[in-house]
DNA sequence: GGATAATCGAGACGGTACGTCCGGTCTTCCG
DNA sequence: CGGAAGACCGGACGTACCGTCTCGATTATCC
């Protein structure tokens, strides 16, 4: 228009609480009815967000679900005892915890990895941190320094990530005990 | 009433090429276009085969693709020249070009498990000859009947499994020959 | 496919029933909650008709109410009492009945001409039926031959359209009869 | 909406350049592209006037297409050269011109419509001076008193409005010539 | 050879969710 | 303190795909 006028900077501001009740909504339903069954509508309306502000702050369904499991995750914590082996052990279960918190992992991952590299991008964010803390308790171990610390991590979550999203089979305290034994015990027990 | 009439035995026989036709058109798709883009219709048109016939014969789409997968999958030769960890190694190389074969495994493979039970199962036969002839393998190896043989396969599987489906990370062959190495060096070099 | 199979001239035949309840169905909501609140959900909804399948024999909701409308008319019956005069009198008012039998036309008619050419004709085609009436009356009427019998007709029917639904007026049987004897008039008594 | 206006003293005034940039943008854009695609926040945009604004003027988007077409309406100048039939000739016209400035003036008069009561006397509004018009032509005509003069006019308008919003068709000349000299010419050349 | 059955191609159908668009309201900040 | 900028709710739009359901035509088997 002509005559005076507001530059830009104006404009109403993004409504967090608006932003907190998608993801919380999100979250809900993905416990309650499992992924396939959660709408961009029903989040909407059990949010009170009108569908279109969903939209306009994520791009589908799968950036709103990703978003919400991300959010809802507890931060990881690495535990420090000092024991390397122990502490292993008790982060694996942690992640194991985590990985079982929404019964279908392996539809969400599904969904995430559909949306392409910036859903792959997700996923490693989201594991990221396990995979940090398990190098760190590895670093803290006294090991050989040519040890190749990251591959026995990611073996580590390998495994986990295979038995229990993948095949939905159920790892015992055992199995978490062998598994990280495995590559350490030829370092601690020599022989047989 | 009972006694007259032709009784069952009689009537048309189920297309056989019709039952390839599918399947073919499926993996094609698959390759083309991805899984999610992937229809029943598409599916129908592209083999010639009515929708109908589709459901006479699979109970849903994420069925017809997992028979696609599992048609399309060079039958599992595993190797046995004697050297066990070469052997694994192999192995573990055959699976991962498999793994690599469709852009998206993560994506087929959340579908499968979005149908349950069902569908798990499906991913477990495809994926259970590699865990087997990797067990088979390490059983010819010379290893301490405590060894925990099947654990170790699955880590390795897992660690493949984790990195290329779901980060799509690039393993390279020296990954592959460390993470063989990880758990028998202690057995074959016992110390430092 | 390869072998076997049916030949073209197959499939299900559209079912006549679905075409009659979503006219159905939009005429009555049209008579309930007036156009612009009529929505092809609640079309489907009422009719027990998919969505998709509106959209299937319909290109959009104006072509539905169109439909509904000209299916929901009466037929056009012209009186043929032999008196020309009393007879148009009779048939502009049923004209006028009809046009006034939905609160809101002047909307639905802009909801028709708001389809482009193909509205203006469905348009014409329900109107038409009036025009011919009154020209088949005149033309029994003792007219000098050059008597603009067609030009005549639409200036009735333009009045009644342009004061009914343009203007939402009230037409009087008194204004009917004065308007009718117009053009006529001159001619039946010839001076003052 | 016409006037409007500052309140008493404080404040800002109002931006009477912000009203004209209004209509003149809804004027063009119905010109471009038509009634039912232009949006508030077109005209918000090209007016450059806030969306928050137009609402503060105008209780609705058919109020502004109605303020808009009726200031772009040329001011309604009844011919007046005394002789009663070519100024009937030329006022209708002028009426028929004004009439297809716009191309679906039918989608406009039933937007206008869909106000209720308020889009009708808005209607009544744009088309009463024409009436009147006419009206004060006949009432200068050497016409007997009790000549329907108001429901000749009406006859008049109707047939334009019919032909040519409605069916969007092409009156020449000679229709308009053969219109106005229906009624009267029983009056002038009393027989046949 | 004729009746009986099962299969197939074609495609309409009900249902459900998608992602977009627009009308109209509300909030923030700038001049 | 008026107005531009723009986020927000509500609700309809038109599309896509799933899995079901007729059709009519096409084989096979059995009597």
């Amino acid at each position: 228009m002509a005559a005076g006028g507001a530059r830009s900077g104006a404009g109403r501001k993004r409504d967090p609480e608006a932003h907190r009740a998608v993801l919380a909504a999100a979250e809900e339903l993905l416990n309650e009815i499992g992924y396939h069954r959660v709408t961009m509508d029903r989040i909407a309306e059990r949010s009170g967000v009108a569908k279109m502000t969903l939209y306009r702050w994520w791009p589908n369904k799968a950036a709103v679900i990703t978003d919400a499991v991300r959010e809802s995750l507890a931060p990881v914590a690495v535990p420090g005892t000092g024991d390397a082996v122990g502490d292993a052990r008790a982060h694996l279960a942690a992640l194991l915890g985590t990985l079982t918190r929404y019964g279908d992992a392996s539809v969400v991952a599904g969904a995430m990895s559909s949306r392409g590299e910036a859903g792959r991008a997700d996923l490693r964010d989201i594991l990221a941190p396990w995979l940090d803390g398990l190098v760190a308790i590895l670093g803290r171990a006294p090991l050989p320094p040519e040890f190749p610390v990251v591959l026995t991590a990611q073996s580590w979550i390998g495994y986990v990530v295979y038995r229990v999203v993948f095949l939905q089979e159920v790892i015992t305290p055992d199995d978490l005990r062998i598994l990280v034994d495995l590559p350490v015990q030829g370092l601690r027990e020599p022989a047989f």
